[in-house]
DNA sequence: AGCCAGGCAAGTG
DNA sequence: CACTTGCATGGC
């Protein structure tokens, strides 16, 4: 069934080879990546792993990282983080979870503020991913509208209907769809998978990466806010969509993606920053979250927005 | 039953 | 430029 029967490489990242907490069960269910998947079938669902449960993806040739597609699981154990790999997966994961961010020092850069340090308390350790910039671009375009948890199950659908699997003995991991697979695919198909009106964007997407016209990466390195312009001639892609992508794929920290929690957090917290354009709103929660990490003060915010009942949160200033 | 979910494109004024 | 409307689908 597969021809890659080769066994595959194991080891363990150990946890004193990196700055700071890492929580992975945080990183990886709070929302901010749609690429992994838990063997056990449980992601989003609101409960941690009762034991040490692996997380699953393949990256792919998109991936500048990789010049040949890398399957790879990971789970976390008290010393570190185990990895099974169809190749040494080492300095991948440590990109792809962050590893390598000062996160002490992240924290310590962080504005005082009650909802800022309820959020860090909450979830010390959560890290920012650095997705494959293509998977991430075409997750956040379905993510529009949708529900965390059913983006996810969409991303998996996706990958199981159109990806290439890969594994070792009784592993099997679904690849996401490279660019030019899903350009092929027509808009009627990704209806029939539950994209909705989101088809067509996320084929006509796919197809400018496939063609050539423009990748994600190809932004990596311009200013912050011409980035996300740039980012923002995919289909399907506005200013909301180009922050995640250049905060969950493409390291811009200072990205801070304004979506319907942030834009609460804003009117209960900060009322200060006024409804102005998104520009506006974006420059200003910037400032107040902390200009170079902003995206990561957003990132636990985010999360404990999303995963605590109103009254609990701390009270409005 | 109605409202909302990590919005965006296209059409007006 | 600011503002409005239509757009799929599922869960509560």
């Amino acid at each position: 069934m597969r021809s890659d029967v080769k066994p595959p490489v194991k080891g363990l990242i150990e946890s004193t080879s990196w700055d700071g907490p890492l929580d992975l069960y945080a990183t990886l269910e709070c929302g901010q990546t749609y690429c992994w998947r838990r063997s056990d079938g449980g992601m989003f669902a609101g409960e941690p792993p009762t034991e040490a449960v692996w997380y699953e993806t393949v990256v792919g040739t998109d991936d500048p990282r990789v010049s040949a597609p890398v399957a790879l699981r990971i789970r976390q154990l008290p010393g570190g983080i185990e990895y099974e790999a169809s190749e040494d997966p080492v300095t991948l994961i440590r990109s792809l979870l962050g590893l390598d961010d000062p996160l002490p020092e992240i924290y310590a850069s962080m504005p005082s503020h009650p909802l800022i340090t309820a959020a860090i308390e909450r979830y010390p350790g959560l890290r920012i991913v650095r997705d494959p910039p293509v998977a991430c671009l075409l997750s956040f375009i379905c993510s529009a509208q949708m529900r965390v948890a059913r983006t996810h199950q969409l991303q998996t659908r996706i990958a199981k209907t159109y990806g290439t699997t890969m594994g070792w003995g009784d592993v099997a991991i679904a690849a996401f769809p490279t660019a030019e697979r899903l350009a092929a695919v027509g808009e009627q198909q990704l209806r029939e998978l539950g994209l909705g009106y989101r088809a067509p964007y996320v084929g006509d997407s796919a197809s400018i990466v496939a063609a050539g016209d423009l990748h994600p990466v190809d932004v990596q390195g311009l200013p912050y806010e011409q980035a996300r312009s740039d980012l923002t001639a995919f289909t399907g892609v506005g200013e909301k969509v180009a922050d995640c992508v250049l905060l969950f794929a493409l390291g811009y920290l200072q990205a801070v993606p304004l979506d319907t929690w942030m834009r609460q957090a804003i009117s209960r917290y900060f009322p200060g920053l006024g409804d102005g354009s998104y520009a506006e709103l974006s420059a200003g929660l910037r400032s107040a979250f902390g200009e170079d990490i902003a995206g990561y003060t957003q990132t636990h915010v985010f999360h404990l927005l999303r995963q605590t009942p109103a009254e609990k949160l701390p009270p409005a200033a």
